[in-house]
Order: structure tokens, then C-alpha cells, then sequence
DNA sequence: GACTTGACATGGA
DNA sequence: CTCCATGCCAAGT
């Protein structure tokens, strides 16, 4: 369901053609987060809480992981663009290996990723007003 | 139904 | 800088 101060601005807002939010489980959330990761430029970051902020959800970060965990991989959207505020690569519970994995794709995309898989966020932060 | 846990965020110690 | 407490909501037990 919507989050919180979200509900109401979805309410509100209505921007859903599919009557997403219109369902009381909200069955979209997944696929709105999937859609908003996809839209974070190569060699660029996104916090949980940033994403979850765009689609209308604030404050509900850990739905944001939620919905990636949810996410079958290999798959197209861009999951390892995403990391936690603290600026480090958060470890996925069941996925062993899914961190390296993570931390190789950043690297590839010219995100230094150190070994305890801390990067520089304030550097490669998605600023989605400069897009 | 409650109780716990978790790919989070924020603020204070 | 790190650690801890609090708020948040969904899923698992």
C-alpha cells in the first residue's frame, strides 16, 4: 500500500491510468520502483529513500529494497544503482554474491567501489533535476 | 491477531 | 567517523 503522507498525495495526485493505487494492496509499487530505478542514468546513484521520495512514497525506503529484492534476476533494470545513505553497497539476505556483483557493475560504470563496498555517493549522486 | 526481522533514513551521543 | 535509538512499513513466523 501507499506510505504514510504518500497515501494522501496519491489520493490526490490520481496518476494512475491503471487504477494501481486504486487497489487496496497497491500492486504497481514494484513496478513504479522498477520504473523509476530504470531511469537512473549509467554511472550515477540512488539512494533507497530517494527513490522511494520520486514515486510519491516518502519515507518508505525499505519498501524501495523490498520491491528490488522482489526483483528476479538477471534482469534489465539497473538494481545496483541503488545503495543505502550511508553511501556503502547493502547486502542482500538469500543472494550470496550479489554485493561483488553489485560492486563490479558500478566499477564497470566508473564508480570506485572499495572493499567494504563504500563509494563516493556525494560524487555520483543522480540529481534528477539535472536530467 | 502479536511479535520479530529487514537490500532504509535520520538525528543525537 | 561510528554506534545507538526511533520511525517507517511489509513479510515472515
Amino acid at each position: 500500500m501507499a506510505c504514510g503522507l504518500a497515501r494522501m498525495a496519491e489520493m490526490v495526485n490520481t496518476a494512475d491510468p491503471m487504477g494501481i493505487g486504486a487497489q487496496g494492496r497497491e500492486p504497481g509499487f514494484d513496478q513504479r520502483v522498477w520504473a523509476m530505478v530504470a531511469r537512473i542514468p549509467p554511472g550515477q546513484l540512488a539512494t533507497y529513500g530517494q527513490i522511494a521520495e520520486l514515486i510519491g512514497a516518502w519515507g518508505c525506503a525499505r519498501q524501495v529494497g523490498w520491491a528490488l529484492r522482489r526483483l528476479p534476476l538477471p534482469s534489465p533494470i539497473p538494481w545496483h544503482r541503488v545503495v543505502n545513505a550511508r553511501g556503502c553497497i547493502a547486502m542482500s539476505p538469500g543472494r550470496e554474491g550479489s554485493d561483488w556483483i553489485q560492486a563490479d557493475l558500478l566499477r564497470a560504470e566508473g564508480i570506485p567501489v572499495d572493499a567494504e563496498g563504500r563509494l563516493p555517493l556525494a560524487r555520483y549522486r543522480w540529481r534528477m533535476e539535472l536530467a
